[in-house]
DNA sequence: ATGGGCTGGGTTGTATACAATCTTGGTCGT
DNA sequence: ACGACCAAGATTGTATACAACCCAGCCCAT
């Protein structure tokens, strides 16, 4: 992702990503000395690290009992998930507004990309990964609120993907979202705000739903 | 606010309302040994609650170059007026669902209370600072969600009330604004999301007009 | 005079040492 | 046998010391 200008950033990421990719499981905890083991170095720089991870919500932290893998309850995610909808309908319809032509026509090539790469291996492993994620992203910059992109991109994105691998996603479906993805690409091309945000709305609305549908399952044990 | 168990919180606390009071210029340099001399204490603390100040986004720190209040410009506060105004709509949707009879006729209280301080003294003092924050942080609390409380509470009112002093806020019109509350509290007492999101938009939009006029109006120089 | 490079002071990043707190295991008493 | 208390160990919070880096000012060369 970045270069890291100090040993505290460095472990910061390589945690992260650990976490992301569910290497340190939920609730797991993090002990000083032993990352001080693992990763070299003193504990301050690791503490710091520690502090970053808290910062991003991915651990949580008690004074003089340590920090633990963030592990979150059903409905924690489903709060998470209903924040990310609303943000990104947002980001969709401000893109609307504001991509440059340049940025949408790039956009539609991206998706004639993806078309292509399902089409070659049955999408199912491209499309997941890099695909999807690179759609949104883009819209999300097409916002053109920094703020928003900090909050998405930084903060919920994380955490979305340390629980992708629960939630049977749209990703098992990628021809249906890529027609999705058109659909809204075509509302920002013809500049229709409201559209865009309702068409990006009803994408994401499919996650949440499962979420809320296991919830209720589960609230009946 | 809360006790704080630690060194390092303590010390973040002091720090975040030094610098939402405007103690500390937004821009002005936080230095570690200064703040060491000043609040007593070692470095390692106090690092500590810069790095939570940071979380916050309260201040910005740098490699090597140390940390500095954050020091937003129009555009960028314009951006989180924006996520504001969609996340706390959000809010009221969510509470006209999901609040309880008995937390929406306390809200209803509430505001009987600001109507009686309003004729009482002018409502200049009291309204503008406690009421209308007390207001809407019940609102959010209403959503029922905690991503979202966290969100609006934790990060971005810090930030605004940082930067109040310098908007004409809806703080100058303290009758207009207690009868758009009473409209809110009644769309949500009939349990219409829309309706409750709408007004709730329609009264948060001021302060981003205002800010928007003031962009363009600067963008001119 | 002006621009580039260098050096000294100061600041931040890191390492180590000490103090305070929590946790765990055992023992004692009921 | 079960629960409460206590102590030792381990872990986190804090303090101090050292290293790496940035920045300001000066000197020198053009």
């Amino acid at each position: 992702m970045s270069e890291a200008q100090t040993l505290a950033e460095k472990v910061f990421s390589e945690l992260a990503t650990a976490i992301v990719r569910g290497e340190l499981a939920p609730g797991e905890k993090l002990s000083e000395q032993a990352l001080v083991t693992r990763y070299g170095g003193s504990r301050a720089p690791i503490r710091e690290a520690i502090q970053k991870l808290e910062a991003r919500n991915l651990v949580v932290r008690v004074p003089h009992a340590g920090a633990r893998v963030v592990s979150l309850s059903l409905e924690e995610l489903r709060d998470i998930y209903e924040v990310r909808l609303e943000l990104e309908s947002m980001a969709c319809r401000l893109a609307a507004e504001r991509m440059s032509d340049a940025e949408i026509s790039a956009l539609e090539k991206l998706l004639e990309e993806h078309a292509r790469s399902i089409e070659a291996d049955q999408g199912l492993s491209y499309y997941q990964k890099s695909g999807n994620l690179d759609f949104h992203y883009r819209i999300i910059e097409g916002s053109k609120n920094s703020r928003l992109h900090q909050m998405l991109c930084g903060d919920l994105y994380h955490i979305i993907r340390m629980y992708r691998y629960r939630t049977s996603t749209s990703s098992e479906r990628p021809l249906q979202a890529l027609k999705e993805h058109q659909r809204i690409v075509e509302a920002i091309k013809s500049r229709d705000p409201q559209l865009a945000e309702l068409l990006m709305r009803r994408h994401i609305q499919v996650s949440l739903t499962n979420l809320e549908t296991r919830l209720a399952h589960e609230a009946r044990h």
